[in-house]
DNA sequence: CTCATTTGAGCAAACGATTGCATTTTAAAA
DNA sequence: TTTTAAAATGCAATCGTTTGCTCAAATGAG
């Protein structure tokens, strides 16, 4: 019971046929007579045939498996939009296997070699934070892997992508905060190089403009956007006796750092500063106060990605790339307590 | 710049010698003398050669690729565990797929399938809720696939595993509540052929007998451990007016529920009702008040897991399971604000 | 009833690396 | 110098499918 044996040519001896033809009967090959095709299945589930990929993405050049990069799967973004694309992925018989980066370049760029050398049909892919050097997806496209990216994207990178209205998820919440009644609005916000920090401080700096509102450099605070961070850069400001009355973040973490620290200070939440996040964390309706954020649209995401991935591998012109697609999805504004 | 050539046919061309001789090099045989290693290593990287290895894969009959098996990789601890993993997996070169089965049975079987069509070297495994039956494993297990389990597993399956101790977890933390001045604890818990709910339950009752206190069954709750889970069953508990001090909960999800009705009905966290999950995820120390909970040492587990995993691989007495080894970790208590 | 098509299937060469066995080269022993 | 063992490399089959090309049978047209 140690070898599981059953090859193409086992059905073909015992149908005295060859293995060509047990080939394509299995691959629905017009070629081949309906009747034979009949048999061929027939003894195939008899023997309990298994197809061998390995065998077959030798011979053929396809493997398969599509190669999906994330910074981390432990965010529910994330693993949404994984969710969305192996749903699609398993459906047309491919296996998807998930890499982490970690927001690590090194790994990153390991992960993609890796990838690459297990002959992944195609990769998809949101890049780390530290990604500012892209020659590792320039190879991929080179070698005229098919690649989609989403989320976190690079102009320099001339691939179909996938990403949320920052700039308008940022806007909204910031106006909405502003029509509750905020004055001075703190912006949480990290490196500039990644597109979706860059949109969200436009977002934001826009929402004051259009409301009379002049953008105080001082209030636009930078770090990471952990738990950690959030904490530091809201204890920070309390030091500083900086005047605020609301804090947009570009992500959830960092906010409900910021709401530890301001209820740790005895400052009232949303009653003396108002809170509104980025993400929409499960945790961000857990909290007291729940808090104010912008839905990402993980599953449509992870849904669309995966769609404008397959067209692309199907209508494969050759390995050349036809013209990137680009898809922006609407965000959505989630108004919890920490803004009432 | 399309195909990506260079076999170790070119560079055997280059060198005047046999692709035999290549491979042996390249593969640090002792039968090929050092100084055609050398050259072949360099004319490797001049000609930038990648193996292929589906080519190798399918001649060797070993992929290199290990198939993981979660529930969720959503999850503080699975990711956890994942990452454990990876990192030693990765510096064995081997890749991991990682496959969610959403604690649905069909997609859990069907994932294992794929894994084993897809010609993984070994299963690493934790399976869903819903799984009673374990035929898919029987499946890898005869067809000799290194098999480990971790967290999830059931005695009926002779396997290499590796778990916590969710008996003593249980118990540690149901007796921090009762010498805190708990006198009637809630459990809630979840289908008790999951061994973890199981070993969580007893070590509730134990240690509520070892202080003197009777087991009521009135207060052992049954349902998923999903946040609304943890809602609805504490709702009833209030409407039903169960007297009741404290409440343990197999998971931090459900417990996160209690606690936000607990707050809306006006009942004091700690003051009046004293809390304690399981599982440590993040959100139980962002929540107010903190939330007491067990950790389960995800990256030891995932670690340990993977250490057993490939110690199974190497040592690999031909298919034959050696002696299914069994490893059990100590859980910690983490003490926080909802017990005090 | 022949000749040209279509249709169905077989042959054999890939795909790129690995590996048991054979052979050559080198070095040591006689 | 001849013999022998050890060291280094070559030969060729193999892993299981796929696929271009060839070939035979069946069908249709003239």
């Amino acid at each position: 019971m140690k070898n599981n044996k059953a090859t193409i040519h086992d059905i073909a001896a015992k149908l005295n046929i060859t293995a060509s033809t047990v080939s394509r009967a299995l691959n629905n090959n017009p070629r081949i007579s309906d009747e034979t095709k009949k048999k061929v299945l027939k003894v195939a589930k008899q023997i309990n045939y298994q197809p061998n990929h390995i065998a077959s993405a030798l011979r053929s050049g396809k493997s398969k498996l599509i190669g999906v990069i994330v910074p981390t799967a432990n965010r529910n973004f994330f693993s949404s939009v994984i969710r969305g694309i192996e749903d699609l992925a398993n459906s047309l018989n491919y296996k998807v296997i998930i890499s982490q980066s970690y927001d690590e370049y090194d790994k990153e760029v390991q992960n993609i070699e890796a990838l690459i050398n297990a002959r992944v049909d195609g990769i998809i892919a949101s890049f780390g934070k530290m990604t500012e050097n892209f020659d590792h997806f320039h190879k991929v496209i080179e070698k005229g892997i098919p690649l989609v990216l989403f989320d976190r994207t690079a102009d320099v990178l001339d691939v179909s992508h996938v990403i949320l209205d920052d700039y308008l998820g940022a806007y909204q919440a910031v106006d909405h905060l502003i029509k509750n009644g905020c004055k001075r609005i703190v912006h949480f916000t990290n490196v500039q190089r990644i597109n979706i920090y860059r949109e969200r401080k436009r977002g934001y700096e826009d929402a004051l403009k259009a409301n009379g509102l002049e953008v105080d450099p001082a209030l636009i605070l930078y770090g990471n956007m952990q738990l950690e961070d959030g904490r530091k850069l809201t204890e920070e400001i309390i030091q500083n006796k900086v005047d605020f009355d609301g804090i947009f973040s570009s992500a959830d973490y960092a906010v409900m750092g910021a709401l530890q620290v301001l209820k740790e200070h005895g400052i009232a939440v949303p009653g003396q500063v108002k809170l509104a996040g980025f993400g929409n964390e499960p945790f961000t309706s857990f909290s007291d106060p729940t808090i104010t954020t912008v839905d990402q649209k993980s599953i449509s995401m992870g849904k669309i990605t995966a769609e404008m991935f397959f067209e692309m591998l199907n209508g494969n012109t050759n390995g050349q790339v036809a013209v990137a697609k680009k898809t922006i999805l609407k965000p959505e504004l989630i108004i919890r307590d920490s803004s009432k």
